[in-house]
DNA sequence: TTGCAATAGTTTCGAGTCGCTACTATTCTA
DNA sequence: TAGAATAGTAGCGACTCGAAACTATTGCAA
């Protein structure tokens, strides 16, 4: 039985990733710029990408440098720390990675409390077995545990930040679980 | 919401296909491996892993060839058809097919009626998109259209062969839902 | 303060993958 | 029986990925 359900996860994978090349992009570039369409502002150096998509630094380094040849993403060095650059995807890439894909229309034509469910249980699965790695697991902000609501927006304890309400729902690599 | 769910697919994916390289393979290999090791005979020629994984018959020919090398697959020419092949999976290769991965552990720590949903969805949503992209499904012999029951084994109409128990919970490249 | 360690990111290189095209061999079909 | 279709292989070229070495900056500790 878990066998067969990492088949078919694995196989799905592949079947999605397969048409990323329809917008001229590998895999690998693609989630970057998923990721980073969905991440806040603390969380979009190459570091980050490199532990979300458990690449290495050397690696994300070329996958973001084809990003912004193409004009996907645009590079920010930091002024506190000049070691540091971070990206913010631009108009077009924000329309690459939020266009729908054929695996996407599947899943919204599935009735909502399935896809709840399945949202639900691969989320555990993935959190579980990030855990039993040891590696980060990349959370939606509002649900951390460093998180403080307030207002329509929030605080963060760790990084001692004020959120605007839209960031609150934004993928940090900072995220630890509230339990 | 259906963004995050694939975004969760493709993530849990490459964390299972990451330990591949623990066993000297690489994912496209344990790809091949595991579907071999649990197709039936009329289905493990290298034209039916090429359309299982997504792939062509070039680039399977030589991931086929890396697992013969390495002995985890055996080639068997047909009598009938002089061109076709079919493999076996080796002792070996059948101990790392079934080899448990951090991911079956966390599968299996789930409880059981979340797992039975979780197969079921994705079971669901993968036929859906296959359909929808016009490829074969490689479902199980007996829940197959053409598949009847006769005593403990089967018989397939297609084929129109007899077929051991054990043979009917295998996949085959043939087979078409019920429904 | 100064020097060493740690961190962020880049570059280069080599092994390996993948798909495409072209090819052989065999079987089907009209 | 000739030509089309099918099964599989070979070789090439583009590309990917990760490892190791490198630069630049920051943190830390004596």
């Amino acid at each position: 039985m878990p066998q067969r359900i990492r088949a078919l996860i694995e196989r799905l994978a592949k079947l999605s990733e397969a048409e990323d090349w329809a917008e001229d992009l590998n895999p690998a570039q693609m989630t970057a710029l998923t990721y980073l369409d969905r991440a806040n502002r603390f969380s979009r150096a190459p570091s980050h990408v490199a532990a979300y998509s458990g690449s290495t630094r050397g690696t994300v380094s070329q996958t973001l440098r084809a990003l912004e040849r193409k004009g996907l993403v645009t590079e920010f060095r930091s002024e506190s720390d000049r070691r540091s650059i971070s990206f913010e995807v631009t108009e077009s890439g924000h329309a690459l990675a939020s266009a729908q894909k054929m695996l996407d229309q599947v899943l919204t034509a599935l009735p909502p409390e399935s896809a709840a469910a399945l949202e639900l249980g691969l989320d555990t699965v993935l959190r579980d077995l990030i855990t039993a790695r040891g590696g980060k697991a990349f959370g939606i902000c509002r649900t951390c545990r460093h998180h403080l609501k307030l207002g329509a927006g929030g605080y963060c304890q760790l990084l001692a930040v004020n959120l605007q309400p839209a960031e609150t729902g934004q993928i940090c690599h900072e995220y630890e679980t509230a339990g």
